[in-house]
DNA sequence: GAATCCCCTTACCGGTTGGTAGGGACGTTG
DNA sequence: CAACGTCCCTACCAACCGGTAAGGGGATTC
């Protein structure tokens, strides 16, 4: 009972690579089971085949990420300097690679919806890779005193500075050209990385 | 041919005050001119009556806010300490009212849409706003030589700063619970003022 | 070779979408 | 009082939505 459905896992993978590639650039509501099907050149029974409803198809892209994102936060070496860790991630974050632009597309995405949507299961998906931020950043020197909503208040400042770069890139590529935009998108991981460098050493704020 | 329509002037506000709250709640795709009529009571036909298009209608809503945005940009005095200005548009957009709430939401929304929505022209009227903002970070001791991508970069950060604290507020809410999220909310402000003036300080980065 | 299971199909469902056609209530203007 | 324009209505449309029902092709299993 262990064996067969080898291209069946595959196809699946394709369903969801698909779904998270549409549902990333069009959002939730955008995208329809059909559409989604269509780019794989097969029917929407067959997603509902094996995903039983829309809802689901796109929790397990959810969860796909929530996943990534913990592999992210392993592979950070958990002996060094704890502002380097957090460096290290911010860079880890960063590749301009089109799966990392979906996650982060889709991870707004699900932010913005998130309180809408009937199923708000999907939140807490982010709840772990959060506290695991807010830790990071309690462990830099001259943080370990602030309080939960100062860590989380910079965390989120930070998460919004890191994803709004990915999230903007096709807009303002629309709005200054595509030659602009390029030199943005190679200034800005060195930028960042300059901004949480400031933010760290000035320690939290009143 | 000039006198007239009092009621209906206000009919119209209201239309597109209400779109604008549904927009920016559940997005585009997420909302039918049917749920907007009907709360206000009215039919999607006296929509479509006054905007004819559900585009249309969205479009108007994009420009108030672009209208906003240059109001915003035109109150802050331009005699004083440039970064004191830029420190004074943050807070101006840090009030946490429900327009401004919208307004970041449909902003987000938007940018994440507009590569995608045929009518890209939506993302237009940013471009001034973005200039403006561009300008006045170049006018800040020790920015002046920078590059514009530099000074773009920083910009978009700023932004995604800002901008993420309002959208992001309803999910963690959901996420940590009421009380922390009012904590976080109270926090923001100061937070994100000592981020900017931690930046600046810095000057821009490699 | 019959039974079984997996994967995907066609056919269909009720409900909703954005948009059109046409009419009626109402106030203003000749 | 008739004509007209504004504003909003009911009625209707084809297209599409997510989801159900049932069946067929093909490999695996006994």
């Amino acid at each position: 009972m262990a064996t067969a459905f080898r291209t069946s896992a595959s196809t699946r993978d394709r369903m969801i690579a698909e779904a998270r590639a549409l549902f990333a650039a069009r959002g939730f509501y955008g995208v329809s089971i059909a559409q989604i099907a269509a780019e794989l050149g097969l029917t929407k029974q067959a997603l509902l085949h094996h995903f039983g409803t829309k809802e689901r198809l796109y929790g397990l892209v959810l969860e796909q990420i929530a996943e990534e994102l913990a592999d992210l936060k392993g592979a950070l070496e958990p002996g060094v300097d704890p502002a380097r860790r957090l460096q290290d991630w911010v860079v880890a974050m960063i590749s301009d690679t089109p799966p990392r632009i979906e996650r982060s597309r889709l991870l707004m995405r699900e932010i913005l919806d998130n309180p809408v949507r009937a199923e708000s299961a999907g939140s807490w998906y982010l709840k772990p890779f959060l506290d695991e931020l807010v830790m990071m950043l309690r462990s830099v020197p001259g943080w370990s005193e602030a309080s939960d909503a100062q860590l989380r208040a910079t965390v989120v400042q930070l998460l919004g500075a890191v994803n709004y770069h990915a999230v903007s890139g096709p807009t303002f590529r629309g709005i200054f050209g595509a030659e602009a935009a390029q030199a943005m998108n190679g200034i800005f991981a060195a930028q960042l990385q300059h901004m949480l460098r400031a933010v760290l050493t000035a320690g939290p704020g009143a």
